[in-house]
DNA sequence: TATTGTTATACTCTATAACTATA
DNA sequence: TATAGTTATAGAGTATAACAATA
């Protein structure tokens, strides 16, 4: 196998392993919101409305249609957890979690943390080691700029 | 902020990002098959397969039941890709490449490695000081086995 | 009786297109 | 006219339950 190559399956194998890894955090994340009777992307909105915010943001951060967001503004309503609250410039409706909203989030959060699997495995040590590798994998050096010869 | 939130805020940022991550190599190959012609469903389970392998264990390593294998099968084999084979056990049907497929895994293959974030953002020595977080992060030991103060 | 795969069916997540109200 | 949200509808991905064939 020549170098190249052995790089490449190197390579693959690291890629496949944080795959793995990001799949059982969002299973572990979906089995502790299952306990708390919530779907996944109930979960999400509410994790992600710490402060009201238009439906349209919420479509953006969550990276989807804003049709989308009204069905799920729809769920969270029909369970209290959340209001529509018209905003300033009529068209916009902000999504604020009511106090069942909020007790909700809380508990997410706290459940979420305790579970956290970074925590659980990793030394303070290698989490500071960590750190660094996610974020330049993260932000994009554009992606281009390095070659494989 | 006391030590412990602290300690869990980070955790949470680490976790966080190694979603983002996972979820940009996820859509990078969601991409790469898309120029395929293959949903990534049939493209993972074409990487799979390797070498034949029996309905029943593909459903495992996809993590799916058995049913979804079948779809998927049907699938495969209407594109030329796979052949059913009957086992020894006659109950067991193996799913095998045809020509095509291997050719097809083959494609994958090379353009998964081309794209591979992993290579195209960190060197070399990144990668040997990535590898043993990933992997203790990958092989759990046992979860419960760290306090959290 | 237990296991493998199949069928029929249905549910969740999500998008597209056309629409309404406001700007 | 452009933007925010809504409605109706549809498609992908996947599961459940009942079933047939084989062991």
């Amino acid at each position: 196998m020549s170098d190249r190559d052995a790089r490449f399956a190197e390579a693959g194998r690291l890629a496949q392993m944080l795959v793995d890894i990001a799949r059982q955090a969002m299973a572990d994340f979906a089995g502790t919101v299952a306990e708390l009777g919530l779907p996944v992307p109930l979960a999400r909105a509410i994790v992600l409305l710490s402060t009201p915010a238009p439906m349209r943001d919420l479509a953006e951060q969550l990276n989807c249609d804003r049709s989308y967001i009204t069905s799920l503004a729809d769920q969270l309503e029909q369970r209290g957890l959340v209001e529509r609250v018209t905003g300033e410039d009529r068209r916009i409706k902000l999504l604020a979690l009511t106090s069942a909203g909020r007790a909700m989030r809380d508990q997410i959060s706290a459940a979420v943390a305790e579970r956290n699997m970074i925590l659980l495995r990793l030394s303070g040590a290698e989490r500071k080691r960590l750190a660094p590798l996610l974020e330049k994998l993260l932000h994009d050096p554009s992606t281009t700029d390095r070659e494989i010869p």
